[in-house]
DNA sequence: CCCAACTCCTGGGCGC
DNA sequence: TGCGCCCAGGAGTTGG
């Protein structure tokens, strides 16, 4: 599931072959989650950004083409048009230079948006996007307030991206285990919201060095894998032994999410 | 406003 | 070998 690092790693792949392209040509799937893609046609791409988990591509006629990659979605080149066979191609982009960018997805879980720049009222948690985890100006005492506005779990709220934008499933477990938190706690003190903070950047940032984490599905621009699957601590980890005391691994469903954490560090 | 439940999808893994 | 079942889950939608 492309999470922050993922879907950064994408765009940096990206960034350098798409900006400056023109669009020529689009299709889609006619699924009301991409048709979009076809109103970029004769749109110049301007630059690849993101917030969380979202790739956002500013075009020159003050629009931006969105892209979640939602569990499955993935994004490629192909020299020439594009290719029609592939059952799980979603949408594309016919460039200059004789090239396609596809976007293909096997669970359509994935969503494709052209939008006036900054309206994302079709897009509710973009609308509501919390901070950058790597902004420098947001600080532990934000995260803190942030948290507080609710009483959920406390991973539930992470997984909102209200508190903070980009953290899914696997480095939500990640974090709280590496911070040693109990991801059902509703409530936690300020030194504790500084310590979740400090451990969502670290886990983040070592998925990032690693390209990713690929359990399945997540492939690079390129089609290669991640690396970070082989770093992980808590995620997938039920019933084996915590790398830091020894103790089994618990796993349970928290808000239909496979959850998985450690009894004895991460205490309630 | 918040929150919980439901929905979308289909390949892969597993048991028999 | 092949069939049927169940699991994976981000975010939008709906209803209370």
């Amino acid at each position: 599931m492309p999470e922050l690092p993922e879907v950064e790693t994408v765009r940096r792949q990206l960034a350098p072959r798409l900006t400056g392209r023109s669009i020529l040509e689009a299709g889609s799937h006619s699924s009301p989650k991409f048709v979009e893609a076809r109103a970029a046609t004769g749109a110049r791409i301007q630059s690849v950004e993101r917030r969380g988990k979202f790739l956002i591509m500013p075009t020159n006629d003050g629009r931006e083409i969105v892209v979640h990659l939602g569990m499955t979605g993935q994004l490629r080149f192909r020299t020439g048009p594009p290719d029609d066979s592939d059952t799980y191609l979603r949408a594309w982009w016919y460039l200059d230079g004789d090239e396609t960018l596809e976007y293909a997805d096997v669970r359509r879980f994935g969503r494709i948006k052209v939008v006036d720049a900054g309206n994302y009222a079709s897009m509710p948690t973009l609308a509501q996007l919390g901070p950058e985890p790597f902004d420098p100006t947001f600080t532990a005492n934000d995260f803190w307030l942030r948290l507080r506005a609710s009483r959920r779990a406390i991973k539930t709220q992470l997984l909102s991206q209200r508190p903070i934008a980009g953290v899914g499933n696997i480095y939500a477990d990640e974090a709280l285990w590496l911070a040693g938190i109990n991801p059902k706690v509703s409530r936690i003190g300020k030194a504790r919201a500084a310590a979740l903070l400090d451990a969502i950047r670290s886990v983040l940032q070592k998925g990032l060095d690693n390209s990713g984490t690929t359990l399945r599905d997540y492939r690079t621009v390129d089609g290669g894998t991640g690396d970070n699957q082989n770093s992980l601590n808590a995620y997938g980890r039920g019933g084996l032994s915590c790398h830091r005391c020894d103790e089994l691994l618990v796993r349970a469903e928290l808000d239909a999410r496979t959850t998985t954490w450690c009894p004895v560090c991460q205490k309630r």
